[in-house]
RNA sequence: GCGCCCGUAGCUCAGCGGAUAGAGCAAUUGACUACGGAUCAAUAGGCCGGGGGUUCAAAUCCCUCCGGGCGCACCA
């Protein structure tokens, strides 16, 4: 028999209402996220802890404790239940019976790598859009911060049952894409790099593969132009392409890399304005073609074509969106730096404009910069000044899981500082390697395990009495939570400090807690139980780390 | 001026309105003739930026001030 939490929760509800009627209290609504279990932080509160009577006693007409009190009795009735206590000014304490809070080991065992899954977006098709850096430069750090979140995001989305595409928009048309092929050119020529093009190594490096590529002889026969182009057309795609191997060697693959320049050459964009023509929200002033967005709450109207003919930057995202919604997505998310945090509220009212619903059919993540620290003060990162830390000096300094752990481990609503000096000399104290290690040493226990004739013929929950393994259960059970929690908020950190807390835990149980026999003791069916929670924490250890696109090691 | 994010231990950061605010690193001290010491145990370190408010209960919600970052284009 398990009792899990989120069962736990529903008896709870039964026992509310139920108390609730008696009082007469019908109109008192209570839903299954208000009798939510808390994991008491001191083991003294037990398993798992409500305040459910306190914040529904005003409504009764009573006081907190006198309501506890009333609602323990019932819920000492439920199997499994150890004990039930009032405390404070009204918590209500459970703590279970050893068997119904061990057998979840079992279960994790069971499950294996579909333990933590939910159903939270089942069927739902979600759109994820990350990274997206312009191709006129490898990614820096800000990029890579999205590459790692994004992807984790992806993965935590798919664990509760969404249907997720990663998409890439790739922003090969305007003025930025002309400033690179003028600087490639430039390079070629021998001359100074242009007043607004980009600089840096990577520029020269280009060109020569541009030259390779065509045909050097073939390239100074042509005028100037010409020549641009080439580099252009060329260049594109060759950063394109160097973009889309560091990415893949940063374990990150899209679904989908979208060219924003198609949009314009299958008069998408046209359509899209056609559409929002008719629902009437477009207007004509001052030379120009506007969409009216100050109608859905934006600080000004803005430009959708401009008064030389060219579309503007937003014409190609109302097609883009459009073309998300044509192609089925009910959620579409787009994860930007906070440097495009004033673009949300154009996209909402785009949204709006559309008979969309902003915030849910459109949905932007906002994630602070990250900054490179070096002796303590911030490094300037510019792609133009070619100054960049990029994605390879990233992972080349402390290796791929270490990076993505890094800046994954954090919430995006914070500002990363990053002295690459520490990361590097420091490898070994960033925490994945704890976690990782921690995973490491539940197949180590288990290759010992099976050394000494240590097998899982025997689950006996009752048997897990030990402090450390009360709170190492209580942990499992925990993570089905976490990864929603995760999904709700789109906080893949709390998969990662999970990790940690799950990793302690263990690492705790395992300095107390035997699996294989000591000498010539004989194997018991304690051993034989406490192999199965070994083998439950090396499945959500690595189960976690999956989420998180890090590696789970069975030896280091 | 307006908007978004942040301010928690020496440092980097967690903290879903709950009980004595946590982790890692750094500091001090211990633990292998016991499944891997990349570990564990312990000590020390905090007016949770300041001030109001809401609440039985505030680091968490609201207001305000201070500090830091980032934005406020017919650029992309």
């Amino acid at each position: 028999m398990l009792v899990t939490p989120a069962q736990l929760s529903a008896q709870l509800l039964v026992i509310v209402i139920d108390a609730l009627e008696r009082r007469g209290a019908v109109d008192a609504e209570v839903t299954i996220d208000d009798v939510k279990l808390d994991r008491p932080r001191n083991r003294d509160h037990g398993d798992w802890a409500s305040n459910i009577a306190m914040k529904l006693a005003r409504s009764v007409a009573t006081n907190p404790r006198e309501l506890a009190l009333e609602l323990a009795e019932s819920i000492q009735a439920i199997d499994g239940i150890a004990s039930v206590d009032v405390a404070g000014p009204g918590f209500i304490n459970i703590t279970l019976d050893a068997a119904a809070a061990g057998a979840v080991a079992k279960t994790i065992v069971e499950q294996g790598p579909a333990f933590g899954n939910g159903t939270l977006y089942d069927g739902v098709k979600i759109n994820l859009e990350f990274v997206s850096a312009n191709p006129t430069g490898p990614i820096h750090l800000g990029g890579v911060r999205w590459a790692a979140v994004g992807d984790s995001l992806a993965r935590i989305f798919t664990a509760e049952g969404g249907l997720v595409t990663r998409e890439y928009y790739f922003n090969d048309h305007g003025g930025q894409i002309d400033r690179f092929a003028r600087s490639l050119l430039a390079s070629y020529l021998g001359e100074p790099t242009p007043e607004d093009g980009y600089g840096g190594q990577y520029i020269a490096d280009i060109a020569d593969r541009v030259v390779t590529a065509y045909d050097a002889g073939e390239l100074t026969r042509l005028d100037r132009a010409d020549q641009q182009e080439v580099f252009r057309s060329i260049g594109v795609d060759l950063m394109f392409g160097d973009i889309k191997k560091s990415l893949h060697d940063f374990g990150v693959d899209f679904d989908v890399y979208f060219h924003e320049n198609s949009l314009h050459e299958q008069g998408a964009v046209e359509a899209a304005i056609a559409r929002l023509r008719e629902l009437g929200h477009i207007f004509e002033a001052d030379g120009a073609t506007w969409l009216r967005t100050t109608e859905f709450g934006d600080d000004k109207d803005r430009v959708v074509i401009k008064s030389d003919g060219e579309a503007s930057y937003i014409s190609g995202d109302l097609a883009y969106y459009l073309n998300k919604r044509e192609r089925g997505f009910e959620r579409n998310i787009i994860m930007l730096g906070a440097d495009h945090h004033g673009y949300v509220q154009r996209l909402m009212a785009m949204t709006a404009a559309f008979h969309d619903v902003p915030y849910v059919n459109l949905e932007v993540l906002i994630g602070q910069m990250v900054n490179l620290v070096k002796d303590g003060t911030p490094q300037r990162m510019s792609k133009r000044a070619g100054t960049v830390v990029v994605l390879e000096d990233l992972v080349d300094a402390v290796g791929r899981d270490a990076a993505r752990y890094a800046l994954v481990r954090s919430s995006s609503d914070s500002q990363l500082d990053i002295d690459l000096d520490l990361f590097t000399k420091r490898t070994n104290d960033n925490p994945v390697f704890y976690v990782q290690y921690a995973h490491a040493r539940t197949h180590s226990v288990a290759r010992n395990a099976a050394d000494s004739g240590v097998d899982r013929s025997v689950f006996d929950a009752s048997l897990l009495t030990h402090e450390t393994e009360s709170v190492l259960l209580g942990v499992l059970a925990e993570f089905p939570r976490v990864v929603r929690q995760a999904a709700e908020l789109r906080e893949p950190h709390r998969v990662a400090r999970y990790a940690e807390e799950l990793a302690g835990a263990y690492h705790r149980w395992y300095d107390n807690c035997r699996v294989t026999p000591l000498g010539d003791e004989p194997v018991s069916d304690v051993h034989r139980t406490r192999l199965w929670l070994n083998d439950a924490t090396g499945t959500v250890l690595r189960n976690a780390l999956g989420l998180l696109g890090v590696s789970a090691p069975e030896r280091m």
